[in-house]
DNA sequence: CTAGGATCCTGTCAGC
DNA sequence: TGCTGACAGGATCCTA
């Protein structure tokens, strides 16, 4: 999906042109993208938006909350006097609406909110504020980037340190808020080559990979999360990440920024990776067991 | 317990 | 043109 910076976008974005709005309905175009009772969010205000790494919160007045997780493909898009559009990106940011994607239409007092997902892995889901933290995905996640110390982080590397370091920070449970974009960014940032075994890397380097991934969402959710050319917020402002800082994601062929050789696209834990085999190295840790 | 693969679903693109 | 398989900014379930 959508990653941490991107959900921060739609946050903001919601934050400015939704709190305080009134939900007068709730039309499901998907069953399957809305989980329980639309009856009881109708008529109910919006009082607050969180984010607890991807996933966003949206409460409401009458101790109601909906949870949205936006998954590979989903966006959120407010269409008023102004149009505001974050998530993944797409053509569909500056398409008529709703169109084949809605899955879920909030018509708010003044104007519409729409939950759009092609590939229907998001959800949204009614639960009731106060059990927003004990939500079984909510209470799984791993702390954010900014909240782990060096020593944390590399203490939990050794408890996986046969599973490459990508997979590893791929996984909300162990850190929150990478996904497979700013994993590879922040990979290359600090020159670690995404197949290295977790248990090979240094406290150094873990601290290393801390700053680096700070540092790329921090940049990203400054740009307005990393999108497509099409989209275009509501400021006449563009998202666009990718554009201007990602130094690999999607650059297979070009030449790297640091040292000009040619960037790679490979596959780690099932995804698509990108790297500079010249900047990021594999180191073998088991060079030694060859000798046997 | 960990690690890796299949799976949910729709759409697009490369290669025949 | 039409078909086919691979792949996609995520997370879970199942297996060994």
């Amino acid at each position: 999906m959508p990653e941490l910076p991107e959900v921060e976008t739609i946050k903001r974005g919601l934050s400015k042109f939704c709190l305080g709005q009134k939900i007068r309905r709730v039309k499901i175009n998907c069953a399957k993208s809305f989980i329980g009772p639309s009856e009881i969010v109708e008529g109910q205000e919006i009082v607050g938006i969180r984010r607890f790494g991807k996933a966003l919160v949206i409460d409401l007045s009458g101790g109601v909350s909906l949870m949205i997780h936006l998954r590979m493909t989903g966006q959120m898009i407010y269409d008023g006097k102004e149009r505001y559009a974050a998530g993944h990106p797409s053509e569909n940011f500056v398409d008529k609406l709703p169109n084949r994607q809605t899955r879920v239409i909030f018509e708010l007092l003044d104007g519409t909110l729409y939950f759009n997902d092609q590939r229907k892995f998001g959800f949204v889901k009614v639960l009731p504020t106060d059990e927003v933290e004990e939500d079984k995905f909510i209470k799984s996640l791993a702390k954010e980037p900014w909240k782990m110390e060096g020593e944390e982080f590399y203490k939990k590397l050794q408890r996986h340190k046969n599973a490459p370091i990508k997979a590893v920070i791929l996984d909300q449970k162990i850190i929150c808020g990478l996904g497979n974009i700013y994993a590879d960014e922040a990979l290359y940032d600090c020159q670690i080559h995404p197949k290295t075994l977790a248990g090979d890397l240094s406290e150094k380097q873990a601290e290393e990979l801390l700053r680096s991934a700070r540092k790329v969402m921090e940049a990203s959710i400054n740009s307005g999360g990393s999108t497509m050319k099409t989209y275009v917020k509501a400021d006449g402002t563009k998202g666009d990440y990718l554009e201007k800082f990602a130094q690999v994601f999607r650059r297979e062929g070009q030449p790297c920024r640091r040292c000009g050789a040619e960037i790679e696209k490979i596959r780690v834990a099932g995804r698509g990776t990108h790297i500079c085999p010249q900047c990021q190295k594999l180191e073998c840790r088991k060079a030694e067991d060859e000798n046997d």
